[in-house]
DNA sequence: CTTAATGGTATACAGACGTATACTTTGCTG
DNA sequence: CAGCAAAGTATACGTCTGTATACCATTAAG
């Protein structure tokens, strides 16, 4: 049947799995990791029988998942879509932390549980969100290497800057929400470390000496 | 009181406190978050009566810090011990990484479970873990500028890439974990990639032009 | 040696939980 | 409209949990 509404689609009615979906989502941002959540608990929440669950969800690790891919999803859909329009070489980057803050900021619960379950008890769940951060890292890097912003560095360590830098946005979204009044900061924070990532990188991978150089020769200065 | 053997020594037999301590990490490790354990569930793991819980802690919160406070004294103990025995410029990162590595060897739960709470559900332990860190970056960041290996940088600035650094090392003990045979790989990718973090901050911060000359550089070359 | 506190145990109970079974409602499809 | 499968509900039962109360064992102090 797939009736009413299983998809994000706002306007319509919302069907009983999405809302135990918002319910596991609500739950775990302000108590705990998604799979100490309970049943009953969570027909609570979305004001359902307690039985309802079993009619969508094999057990609590199937609704994780579930969760979480629908994550996966929003989020890559807009990053898919700012890939597309392609954008300047200088405001690449910035764009899509803006983007990934953005998200963040109309989705505080998911981000929040995406963050917390990457290093949760469930394998199967970490496993899905580490694939996720992967793609993203993935299609990062080819955007970047496309555009010529790092020279001389070879695939494998692009997509390994790529995924630290990844995660370390991902991170930096919580201060971004706990915070509020220092946004502005923590944006300007992450795009430096990611510059400065990169540029170091480039500078170790294509001349050493240099790198070794600008050192000592910041030494001498003042 | 305070009988036998509350502290972590070893060689006398455990107390009732410390059963607890070791029972709780064995199964947040391996399950699920500290927070979401049970109080009969930690009897039953240290073999001890359910109510004997009660004696030494007011709640599961409370038996939280307990645990992560013995987890940065243990932590940190070494750290100190290594900041005194000042190495030289070239291998003071290196060893601080491998420190932290071995601790990771010795106490894999700790070092898991340390890192999962960092973003779990309850606010006083995270802010307890946040302050550890705070600390390490702070005695790594002060190493770096006695040996004056981060010019032109100020306080300010090197204080947030140190914190991004012991995160970012915290992170990779669990992947050390994870993969015994990847662990020389895994140690020289965090080292190059607090290398790079540095060299292209300092490169930013003191000659911005140079940083894009590097970049021009490197695509003209071959 | 008494005493009092501390650490550990035994028993008990009310409530929450997961889930099985059976029933009713909803909405599509022929 | 008939029929049927999916979605949601009601009730029920056994298990587990948190914790209260009361009872030993050990030990340090008077």
């Amino acid at each position: 049947m797939t009736s009413r509404n299983d998809r994000g689609d706002t306007k319509t009615a919302p069907s009983g799995r999405q809302k135990l979906l918002c319910a596991a989502l609500k739950l775990a941002a302000r108590s705990r990791s998604l799979q100490a959540l309970g049943v009953r608990e969570l027909g609570r929440e979305a004001g359902l029988n307690p039985n309802t669950f079993y009619r969508h969800f094999t057990d609590l690790d199937d609704l994780s998942m579930a969760v979480i891919e629908e994550l996966s999803r929003d989020l890559r859909q807009p990053l898919q879509a700012l890939r597309r329009s392609i954008v300047s070489r200088e405001e690449n980057v910035v764009r899509t932390v803006e983007l990934v803050f953005d998200f963040a900021k109309r989705n505080p619960d998911a981000m929040l549980v995406g963050v917390r379950e990457l290093y949760g008890a469930s394998p199967k769940v970490r496993e899905a969100l580490r694939e996720m951060i992967r793609a993203v890292a993935g299609d990062l890097a080819d955007d970047m290497h496309v555009m010529q912003m790092t020279p001389g560095l070879d695939d494998r360590t692009m997509r390994e800057l790529a995924e630290v830098v990844v995660v370390q946005v991902f991170h930096s979204t919580l201060d971004y929400l706990e915070h509020p009044q220092r946004r502005d900061d923590i944006l300007r924070q992450v795009v430096q470390f990611i510059n400065a990532l990169f540029v170091g990188a480039i500078a170790l991978r294509t001349n050493a000496p240099v790198a070794k150089n600008l050192v000592s020769q910041a030494l001498k200065k003042p």
